[in-house]
DNA sequence: GATGAATGAGTTTTCATTCAT
DNA sequence: TATGAATGAAAACTCATTCAT
């Protein structure tokens, strides 16, 4: 019995799970009501609260989900041997991609996430920390390229990696509000941008 | 009665409308009811009522104002006859003073309004029109400083016109998420950042 | 001073009146607010609480002036020294003419009078009385049409007169509903009807 | 748990709706508030609206069912085989029970629905409907009787069948404004009325 | 008196959450 | 545990009436 109840908790779970991810998504978190869960996920509401106490805890637990599926992600890819340029650009690169290049569900659901934390407090400890990860994950990228003389030595590192890290968001926002970008123009724009920048090569100070 | 009367309407939807934006930034839309706002403004029900026909109309009137605040600041700015690379600095430095290096409250606000853009149609339009002029003064000044050889004629104008319009919005984002940025230092490092890029200089493709 | 502030008083009181039973008719009385009397009548909300203490004081005006007309009406037609058919035949021809040959908008003024009479006491007071004039005008008349053997001696006097005095009332809310009568074909009927009755028995031109 | 479910249902609905009835009768539509109705029916104001989605759709539920019930008495009564005679005087009876004999809440009731349609369009199709019928009983009952020489061959019979439905309407608005009629004496008086008639020509008993 | 902005109790309706079955 | 009807606090909004100017 235990493994099969927990197994089939595990299942039940993902349904509710998948319903309000797809409704905080296209809706919002305000916007989506439990009746509107229940009928996504076709559970009934006894069911969705036996199994999470309160709708701010289910999209706590829609946000968790999330933010440990991306970090896992990050790992993953900042952890190659490459050099420092190539990890750069992968990391970009996936950043793109997971917040934006997939659908409008996957980012909007990003942002309603990051939004969210700004208001609550419960959340954001968590967007906080992965954000803190995140940001180590760009400046060890930064140091090490520093180091090996592949970047400028005059960076400024703690600055630089929110900004590597902020601005998908930032473009994401504005995807959301109208603005049809080709992301994989985009892309290849932030990544040349941010590496030989917009004056002209050997200019100097 | 007509001017003193005019003033006087003026003056409350004023009052109104500084309660409403307090209230929107720092609950959001969402958890503001109009019971807060009536207390925050000290004007009964009926008198907001009065001025404006719902919560909806009444935050659309708090974002056009920011917006055409917002424009204005702007067109100032853009339109002063430097440099192209002087009036990227100008430009950026007054993205990044309007949006975050005020006040907690004026970030959150301009987060409310895009945010919501993203979601309710009425207020998008709006926010998309500003979002296309912003684009549209980041082009001109691109264009302009790789005419005159200030910048790199490889540039995708396009594409990095968003992309420097986006970036404080997301860094906006993750400030209010909890991380503390000394703005300044951002500024300079962002500016840095786009123009130099992260090579050493000289490096050539 | 005296007479012209009376007759300005008059003036707008009229004009208040009218706007109000211009609508109480065509909306209703709960459906009619009051700022919707200010648009009509083209006055300031002080003005008409000037005159009119409350908005249930101005219908009970409005009523007011409906039944005197009416009552005004019926005693110049019943009063005629006609025999008692002809005074029948007028005073049907006038029931049914007041009510509903005029305009809806008269019938349903009509109708509301009486309906709010149902449920407000200071409202039937004087709906009550009129009607209890009615009854007396069309007793007189039946019983006239007895005395003279110009009507069956058997009639339930008592119970004829209102029914001669409900009936155009019944009509008019049906016609209110929907079904558009020949008005002048339905009292043509009804004075067969109350006269000769259906059944064939010798009854003759 | 479906059988019961249901029943158990249409018990709740059933309590809803008497309460609504009960209220809407008494005080009229407009000054029933949905508090007095939670207050009447000893329910929640959630449950009154999980059964019903509006206040206007309650009245509605209200109207449909005095309008079905009054519509299946009538299709039971006017089938019957007997002369036309008999069944004018039966269908003149149950229109007069039906509407007034009964209590003043009943009465109160169908005068509120007829009012409101007059006003309301989805109410007034529904009422329209049901009066349309009703006047298609009595012609056929006026015709028959033409043809079997019952009644006078030169009756306007689409003249007199909303006569005859509409009467009862009157008084009992009439009845309502304060006039105690003995029931049973004007639905004798008005069956004399309307089948023998006022004058005396020559009919006999 | 006239004006119309302001008042605030009252209205309809929603929805996260509970709990008897 | 699952169900979904019931709960009731809270929301947005209305409108007859008042009163400072």
């Amino acid at each position: 019995m235990p493994r099969v109840t927990e197994e089939y908790k595990q299942l039940i779970e993902d349904r509710i799970l998948e319903a309000a991810k797809s409704l905080f998504s296209s809706k919002g978190y305000h916007e989506t009501s439990m009746d509107d869960i229940v009928g996504e996920s076709g559970l009934s509401k006894g069911a969705i609260y036996g199994h999470f106490e309160s709708k701010e805890r289910l999209f706590l637990e829609v946000q968790q989900r999330k933010l440990d599926a991306s970090l896992g992600k990050m790992e993953a890819l900042f952890s190659t041997g490459d050099s420092a340029s190539q990890r750069l650009k992968k990391a970009l690169d996936s950043q793109f991609d997971e917040n934006c290049d997939v659908t409008r569900e996957t980012c909007m659901i990003n942002l309603e996430i990051l939004f969210n934390a700004a208001r609550n407090e419960s959340s954001r400890t968590e967007v906080e920390k992965r954000a803190t990860s995140a940001y180590k994950f760009w400046r060890d990228i930064l140091r090490e390229g520093v180091k090996r003389n592949e970047f400028r030595e005059d960076l400024d590192i703690e600055a630089i990696a929110p900004i590597l890290d902020a601005t998908v968001d930032g473009l994401s926002l504005h995807w959301m509000i109208g603005h049809d970008f080709d992301w994989n123009r985009m892309k290849k724009a932030f990544l040349q941008l941010v590496t030989k920048g917009m004056l002209p090569n050997g200019s100097v100070e």
